[in-house]
DNA sequence: GTATTATGGTACTATGCAGTACCAATGTCA
DNA sequence: TGACATTGGTACTGCATAGTACCATAATAC
């Protein structure tokens, strides 16, 4: 959470023109990543001067930086609200067919590579968002699935493990075959189908019966 | 299988200072990345001259395809030989042991990371890599469940299918995390506690009653 | 209305590197 | 032994780009 508070801090403390340069930056180090964007080509998107980056980020690192802070806020996989009336099959299902269109966006996905690329140079800042990212992702799942252990409706040791079996399977390879292959995009059918199979596997072990 | 072959001719098409040069790359684009790998460290590294370089791989980008191609039949994870005596927990628990500790390697996770990063430059390459890889690994697995099922041990409506949810399983943010984070080292413990939870979860689902 | 500050724009510097050219040395074949 | 091919080594070219310096202009303060 103080993260997350960290993270929305970077716009703030921004001028106008800062989140100007802070949004064209976001938008072309995911097409083209870190080193294939220039400042020329940022500061032609932008508007502003040389002048406006050094200021506000001190350097394109830094820009980089408070580009990753900010956008893994903004795409931050949000399963906060798990629907509480439906039966435990439909929500699981519902919550999971979510997360997984998330991380297969495209511009989720070109976050990741971003991020992974740059993991050598600045090792800070992947562990930062994984934290800020799929750690946070999985709690409102696992507090769900607690919450209907406490009720009597599902059996398992560890409810945090649980979430990261079901999520395991449902994201699957899935999210690591868009990651290497471009052209992947796999149907709605090819979803649901994954995202159930998935559900009714982990339910078949965790269900009380 | 073809692409196997495909890259096991990698090297044998080569000079001998060929291969020398493909072994020094290998080292430095795993350990510094593409772009932070300069011809002449390179040079540096595997003795030879730029005329080398040129005349067996045309240029670089030449020189980072075949590295890939032959690196990844090298680190390629052989789950091949799946032991047929032991009762199916322990050959599960067996294989997918080994499945994790081969992708969590150091050497496989800078593999992933080097063309993640260049997957928007190179995409066929990392179309490739996945067929090679990950696509590959997993048959074997599907084989051995299908075999069981056959025998009427096991119940499911599709092997390729099951051994997809519980490789997820048993992958599961490990992986993710692993290449986001370079602190990031699971124990033993950690990767028998996930893999164990994952085959009885999934046997909890599969395994014929 | 003048002084001060911040900012847009541009020119410049320094650096690093892929790719080429060229020469010398070593090896190969006739 | 002599002609030819291959390869090591190095110097050079061209290009891209991060970062700096500087000037002019617009905005703000007093």
């Amino acid at each position: 959470m103080s993260e997350f508070n960290r993270q929305e801090s970077v716009k703030s403390r921004l001028s106008e023109r800062g989140v100007l340069v802070l949004k064209a930056a976001q938008k072309l180090f995911l097409q083209h990543g870190y080193d294939a964007t220039s400042l020329e080509m940022l500061i032609k998107e932008s508007g502003g001067s040389r002048r406006t980056i050094y200021n506000e980020f001190g350097n394109k690192e830094g820009l980089f930086k408070s580009v990753i802070l900010s956008k893994v806020e903004d795409i931050r996989l949000r399963l906060d609200d798990v629907p509480q009336e439906a039966d435990i099959e439909s929500t699981l299902i519902y919550v999971c067919r979510r997360f997984l269109n998330s991380i297969l966006t495209p511009e989720s996905l070109a976050m990741f590579r971003l991020l992974i690329s740059k993991v050598d140079k600045l090792p800070d800042i992947g562990q930062s968002a994984y934290q800020a990212g799929p750690v946070i992702s999985i709690e409102p799942l696992a507090q769900y699935l607690e919450s209907q252990r406490q009720k009597g409706l599902l059996s398992f040791d560890c409810a945090e493990e649980s979430s990261r079996l079901l999520v395991g399977m449902v994201d699957n390879a899935m999210h690591i075959r868009a990651m290497l292959d471009l052209d992947y995009a796999p149907s709605e059918q090819e979803i649901d189908q994954q995202v159930t199979s998935a559900v009714k596997l982990f339910l078949s072990g965790a269900l009380k019966r």
